[in-house]
DNA sequence: AGCGTGACAATTA
DNA sequence: ATAATTGCCACGC
């Protein structure tokens, strides 16, 4: 079995990264308001090849954890970014909350 | 139980 | 706007 047991926590904050649509964002603080840091070792841990879009989960205000490598990925999926291009602009790029999905 | 660490967040200077 | 500080909470030893 490939996929074994991840608490529950884990696959919660795995499910709302993988329900974020090609062209949006969502801060670690959104996913989960009490732990972001949790959302950033899921991430670690699940690595770039996890099947989940890490590129479009970055910080509050905008700037992202992973430097161009994640800009990258974001300008090629018409991700709005402010003047400069190193930050996102949440006022476009952040997703709403999907039914079903509320913050604790 | 304590201690250190962290793909964070909010505040203050 | 950048840097430093504090708060937060979960994980691993």
């Amino acid at each position: 079995m490939l996929g074994v047991a991840d608490d529950e926590r884990t696959e919660r904050i795995k499910a709302a990264i993988r329900a974020i649509p090609e062209g949006f964002v969502r801060t670690y603080g959104d996913i989960a308001p009490r732990t972001p840091r949790l959302v950033g070792k899921v991430l670690r841990d699940a690595g770039d090849e996890a099947g989940l879009p890490w590129h479009r989960v970055v910080r509050a205000d905008g700037s992202v954890t992973q430097g161009e490598r994640q800009l990258k990925l974001l300008r090629a999926e018409l991700v709005p970014l402010r003047p400069g291009g190193k930050k996102v602009d949440l006022e476009d790029a952040r997703f709403p909350l999907p039914p079903g999905e509320s913050p604790l």
